[in-house]
RNA sequence: UGGGGUGUGGCCAAGUGGUUAAGGCACAGGGUUUUGAUCCCUGCACUCCCAGGUUCGAAUCCUGGCACCCCAGCCA
């Protein structure tokens, strides 16, 4: 059965590789975010690769913060990535790991390239490394530091350790190819000097910082990874990771392998974006339920499970493409379906009274939670003489393709009577703001003989029980499948292609009562139009609903249509 | 000829020289239905970027093109 279930993959395959080779017999893998900002659905699809490899092999998977740059990080990410982990259902080994734990280990084994002649320090500017080191199709040159003594380089690289030099007046580089086609052999930066930032692990221990290059292989190494797994654009920094590991006295050599990151239609996924979003406003904030991440979307309604699903729908290759929203909201709407209770909304209302029914009288008609599963039980809506409909429910006059309620014909209120319209009553803007109806006696569950045929069914609230709230109808971010490609043939800026109608506010939704007690987070689907779940940071007072996805909708196809 | 990658239906993606090129999403048609939802059928690539070649046999191997992506941070 799990045979079945198993994802398969070109990363899988290496591992299945590995492990018949006897090459390993136990996996380790690695989730490595840099904190410096919120979590989004393309690291869902990495941490499902990783964390999923782990689980499905028995092996172990390793969240490590990537925290090299003090500049850019803070311990507001660290908490937000672990919770973001979490929520996925993952669970790291015994705890989370941080490169700023090697930073000791890091600086010997920089000492020790530098003792065998293949690391020096460079005092050349920026400016200056950027010219030596030539262009895409230009080879560099040596900079004048290259042939440094080691004991002057081991003084140096000490030096800069204890904090004698000033920011950017010296680095730590590998003394590699200053001609090789690949620019990142070209003596890469190993270390850095950065005076006067705290770092969030390490305070102010340190005022050299090892980069990503350096810090990588090792800590992989440092931790037994046997397979680091990353995004395609660090495929031309694979000869470094393995010349960092073949040049120190480590025996561990995990294999680095590379994966497409995700792209997704309408939205963004690039930290940079995202924190732009987030820093002019854009949007409310990281979890604003429009955002791509994964605060954002679990305060919009989405569920791990679906997270998950998604991931293993979309496959993992090395071949770039976009996945289509609809395949997003399908997955999501497939889980919602089978686990979310019923219940009936009026997100527009029209108030309709029914004049052959009793004034004072209350009846509570019985409602299944689900119709498919009859587990979910049922409840009792209140139902009387006045009720609100949804407005777009009505039409005065329609063809039949219209199966709703239309002037002087009969449609079903859900789980409840049939009623026919008598009569509209206008304001004097000729807006319809009441409707005037009858209802067939003993319609409840059947159609009585002679009574006139429903053309559809129709969901409402009792005006007298119904509760108000908010509800916030959420569309997609950006009008705009890709918002970077448009702006980038149109000579203007992603933000320009944000969705002007990604958030309708309604204030004035009528709930039925059985919607009274909720708790945040909790989903529900509102009949006929869509999954909501209870915003999480709206607790108290008027309920506030976030639509997570609308249901499928075939009538706006045809009404577009056909008129 | 800077280097590194990728090209299978509208989208994602199996396929690793040998039956009619999996599957999901999307789309189109039909059935069930007190949610225009769900569910259930049916259809949807004589062809795998293109052109040659090897082979009894090629999406898979070879050669040559073409297209697209990534790389010149003291970011990751």
């Amino acid at each position: 059965m799990s045979e079945s279930n198993m994802p398969t993959n070109f990363i899988r395959q290496i591992i299945d590789e590995d492990l018949a080779s006897g090459k390993h017999d136990k996996i380790a893998t690695r989730f490595p975010p840099e904190p410096n900002g919120y979590l989004h659905i393309g690291h869902a699809k990495a941490i499902a690769l990783n964390f999923g490899i782990a689980e499905d092999y028995q092996g172990r998977c390793n969240l490590r913060f990537d925290d090299t740059n003090p500049h850019k990080e803070n311990m507001e990410f660290v908490a937000a990535i672990e919770e973001d982990v979490r929520w996925l259902g993952y669970q790291w080994a015994d705890k989370p790991y941080y490169a700023s734990n090697y930073f000791d280990k890091l600086y010997a084994f920089a000492l020790e390239l530098v003792k065998s002649g293949k690391a020096y320090v460079c005092e050349l500017s920026a400016d200056e490394t950027r010219e030596y080191r030539g262009s895409l199709k230009q080879p560099g040159k040596d900079s004048p530091f290259r042939k440094r003594s080691v004991e002057e380089n081991v003084d140096q690289f000490e030096r800069m350790k204890n904090g004698e030099f000033e920011d950017g007046s010296k680095v730590l580089r590998a003394k590699i190819d200053m001609a090789a086609a690949n620019i990142n052999m070209r003596d890469p930066m190993l270390y850095r000097i950065r005076h006067g930032v705290a770092h969030h692990q390490t305070g102010k221990a340190w005022c050299i910082y090892p980069m990503y290059d350096f810090t990588h292989p090792v800590s992989d190494a440092l931790e037994g990874i046997t397979h680091s797994i990353c995004t395609l654009e660090f495929e031309d920094h694979r000869p470094l990771y393995d010349w960092v590991l073949d040049n120190i006295s480590i025996e561990c050599h995990p294999q680095q392998i590379e994966f497409s990151r995700l792209n997704l239609e309408y939205t963004v996924l690039s930290k940079r974006k995202l924190t732009q979003l987030v820093s002019e406003g854009f949007v409310e904030g990281w979890d604003d339920p429009r955002m791509p991440t994964i605060a954002g979307i679990r305060r919009r309604g989405y569920t791990p499970a679906a997270m998950r699903e998604f991931c293993q729908r979309i496959g993992v290759t090395k071949s770039e493409g976009t996945v289509e929203m609809a395949l997003l909201e399908n997955t999501l709407r497939e889980e919602l379906n089978v686990n979310a209770p019923r219940r009936m909304a009026v997100l527009e209302p029209l108030k309709l009274v029914i004049t052959n029914y009793p004034a004072g009288q209350v009846e509570e008609v019985v409602s299944p939670n689900h119709p498919q599963n009859e587990s979910f039980g049922v409840r009792k809506t209140p139902f009387c003489n006045e009720i609100y409909i949804e407005q777009e429910d009505f039409r005065e006059e329609a063809n039949k393709k219209y199966k709703r309620l239309v002037m002087g014909k009969a449609v079903r209120l859900r789980n409840a009577y049939i009623i026919q319209c008598d009569e509209v009553v206008k304001d004097t803007n000729g807006e319809v703001i009441e409707l005037r109806c009858r209802y067939v006696p003993d319609s409840i569950g059947q159609t009585p003989e002679g009574a006139p045929k429903p053309r559809g069914v129709i969901h409402w609230v009792s005006v007298r029980h119904g509760i108000n709230a908010e509800v916030r109808m959420y569309d997609r971010l950006f009008a705009h499948p890709s918002p970077d490609a448009a702006a980038n043939k149109e000579g203007k800026v992603f933000t320009d292609f944000l969705n002007p109608n990604s958030l309708r506010n309604l204030t004035r939704c009528v709930l039925e009562p059985a919607l009274a007690q909720v708790s945040p987070g909790e989903v529900f689907q509102f009949e006929r139009q869509g999954y909501f779940c209870v915003d999480a940071h709206h607790t108290h007072g008027q309920p506030v609903f976030n639509r997570t996805v609308s249901l499928r909708d075939t009538w706006a196809k045809t009404d577009k249509k056909h008129g």
